[in-house]
DNA sequence: ACACACGGGACATCCCGTTCGT
DNA sequence: ACGAACGGGATGTCCCGTGTGT
């Protein structure tokens, strides 16, 4: 572990170098020549911060997971009315994986290397099981149609809420957020709709 | 000529693999050695029916350019009302992308390429095109409400059928379409109850 | 495993290359670019042939292990009178280590990851014990003293081939065989003398 | 002053940990590393003692040759009859090389340096030249058969000893000198044996 | 036309030696 | 003076693309 104030700023930019790095190349096209340049490193000097590639990407995933953990808590807690809990995940999601290129590159490495394994993302399904726990308890606010089946409803939410994010990622991550607030606006006009019927 | 007729077999055979290896671990980590292997060949074999790795990619490519051009050419088509075309689309591009491996791949490797370049997926946008202004016809036609704009309506269908993809790509494809018809159904519920509102 | 004869041949060529750069320099500070230019190969072209600097090891380690083999099953053959096959045996292994580069540095290589790992040397493990039993049937036999413990006169007989060899590798393995004939004849000498007294 | 004593005694316990390192892996895969972690120092303080990897290689040579050097005049000296001199360099050479770690450090680093250059390894020249020596006096001295060339003697006493040290350093040190002595058992026997012939 | 061997180059790894800050 | 961070370079690994023989 880094011990000087100097070590752990170096820390913070080599993981914020390769997380553009990762985020724009993948797992096996980026170059680690490539993240030390960025912060005006060599390669040797990363060695002393992480002892290899993958442990890298490691730091990336633990950073990524510990930001999503605190969301998940939060959605899965009792404080306010589901419906509220859940827009405010998907927002929360939004804005991390917008504002954050540590958790953008994790996401996208995860899904390479779920990808690669020919397993599910991990990730993916622990955020479809909270969703799909939370549009049932929306359901039985009755603030939804309860007479509609919740998996695919929380298939659409989590689809479209990450196909956003590979959409949007492309297309420049600025209006990320903006375009899902919209979305957002289009699925509870609708559910709540459908309620009225 | 019966050696252009094995020629051409073994040429499907190494798009197959090559598709199967590419949508596995992406571009730069795709081995073409491995490629060989899967359909007996050798990899001096292989550079008889593509000059490189990339003609290959190129291959898929053109592909999935030709299949989604016509589906696109039918979605833009007057033969039906808007809204069947839509749903016809969304559906095609979903038996597509489950179906044929050689268009999964391409679109893994269109969407690294333009991460890697930091520009828009031109498939996705043209489709995002079509949706949208298909979108707008079915509001015009009355089937949905003309109140809400398009434009999110449209990223919402674009995001979920894509991201549909991605996480259904990790957690087996065989029930993507399946999926795809339950979250259009939804869609389509709420979409036309804000209508009856 | 090399199909063609000119692989063959070049196959071999890498394993004696290898074996003076390892007998040479050892295992950590053997140069794989070396061992490619004493042939006029490039390090890629080694590839094809040896996964890695280890499998180049293992081959060596391979090609002793069949060599010293046939030396022991023969010593432990009933043939002939033990003080012959004992003769023998140190002979054939003065002449293998003299004249085979592989065996040479094979055994140097065994020998340097045996102290790293802070085990025995397998290989002069063997021979001790075999000669630990051909020392008793000589004595059994009456060509040597029986009142002398065997186990030392092993020690000693092992001792010092091994260490011929050492302190004649440095000085020039041309006279290897010379030297280790003329200790053996004092060393026979001495032993049937104090049988003698 | 006491600074002395303590960078005196700092000194001495990196000298220690550096000759169990390269006794251990040899000078290539000596891990300047590893030998500061064995004593809780760090690399950097390495380099207020020595300037670099090989003046830890030399320090350990000179402290070799000191001890040696000192055997060697006891052995030249003429206070005691040949034979006793012989027998006593032979065993206190077993003594160093088992109870000093410097000294088997050194000799390895020895051996390997004369390996890569080619070269005799002075240290065991220099013993074979007073073994030889010695060997010579004691056939004048009428205690072994002046008929029996000294060289092949000095070389199988030299073999023998060296031999039983590199044998015993893998097996275990701690049984070195016993077993050293019971070769010399043998070997005052058996070349006393001739005599009687 | 295929199979195998080979050339060439890029990259991750690794560690020695130095330079900062404390 | 000690220790952490850093620079630099060498080397093993790996794979794409080309040749040579069958």
């Amino acid at each position: 572990l880094p011990k000087q104030a100097r070590a752990l700023r170096t820390y913070d930019r080599v993981l914020d170098a390769a997380a553009y790095e990762f985020a724009q190349y993948g797992y096996a096209s980026a170059n680690l020549q490539n993240i030390a340049d960025r912060i005006g490193l060599t390669k040797g000097a990363l060695y002393g911060h992480f002892s290899n590639k993958e442990d890298l990407a490691a730091a990336l995933a633990g950073h990524l997971e510990g930001a999503v953990q605190s969301l998940l808590e939060e959605a899965g807690s009792t404080g306010a009315p589901a419906l509220e809990r859940l827009r405010s995940l998907l927002l929360a999601l939004a804005v991390l994986f917008q504002s954050d290129a540590r958790a953008h590159a994790a996401l996208r490495l995860a899904i390479e290397a779920a990808q690669a394994a020919g397993t599910p993302v991990p990730l993916l399904d622990r955020v479809h099981a909270i969703v799909l726990s939370l549009v049932g308890e929306v359901q039985r606010e009755g603030s939804w149609d309860s007479s509609v089946a919740s998996r695919p409803v929380a298939d659409l939410i989590v689809a479209a809420f990450f196909g956003a994010y590979w959409a949007g990622s492309a297309a420049g991550r600025t209006e990320l957020s903006g375009r899902v607030g919209a979305m957002w606006n289009i699925l509870a006009l609708v559910l709540r709709g459908a309620v009225g019927r």
